[in-house]
DNA sequence: GTAATTGTCAACCTAAAGGTTGAATATTAT
DNA sequence: ATAATATTCAACCTTTAGGTTGACAATTAC
């Protein structure tokens, strides 16, 4: 069986930037700074308690922080956590070049049969 | 009302990621280079038909292609579209920079209250 | 030609995702 | 005190996701 890296953390901020309304809630916070979920909300054709869902979403895979004053909640991006995914994305293609350089020395000296 | 960039493919693509088991593969195909779908489901608890449908998804965002001779189906991985997804994070990320240069600026001179 | 192999397709199941609406909870304004 | 505002919570609905099993179709091996 083949190890799964244990990487909940990962799929979890993927599954959550997979979704268009909440890309764009990141692109927005990023623009905007930081935000109160009504103001958010205000962008899209959409319910208030759809955004807060979506928000709490992107809150789990800590990709905005929350911080509660009084009765308003403000809403920051966390740019931060979004390594984790280039990460992966930089991880998979090294792996793939590693196997081309191994392809491409193995076409060089046909002869010698290592490893 | 926030535009939305027609980004379908983004969140094909995103949500293809998203799961363990087609990270996997991935990983999978960019080591061993071009697979065989039993292969492939060698490799994993599951059902030869569980990880065909995954390989479709896979194939739906472009991420690996399909050559089909005789009865054997053959898996390549297809790096390229993963672009795609880093696009995305470098510009949301470009957007977070430009905000707090903007930010910057205005706290520099204070006074000039041009925008 | 009969059997084995390689895959997909279709139907089904269960759980999760994305929305809605209607309270409920806290906080602030009048 | 009462009303308005900001937000979440809970219950519900519908669609999608991820898995299973059982046929089926095509190709290859004996």
């Amino acid at each position: 069986m083949v190890e799964y890296k244990s990487d909940e953390n990962l799929s979890r901020l993927l599954k959550a930037v997979s979704d268009t309304t909440r890309r764009s809630l990141l692109t927005q916070l990023s623009q905007q700074g930081v935000s109160r979920v009504t103001d958010l909300a205000g962008y899209y054709d959409m319910s208030l308690n759809a955004i807060s869902k979506h928000i709490k979403v992107l809150e789990k895979a800590e990709l905005v922080t929350r911080k509660t004053i009084g009765r308003t909640h403000w809403i920051e991006a966390n740019l931060e956590q979004i390594k984790l995914a280039e990460n992966w994305f930089m991880e998979l293609k090294s792996i793939w070049e590693l196997r081309l350089n191994k392809l491409d020395e193995l076409m060089k000296n046909g002869d010698a049969s290592d490893d």
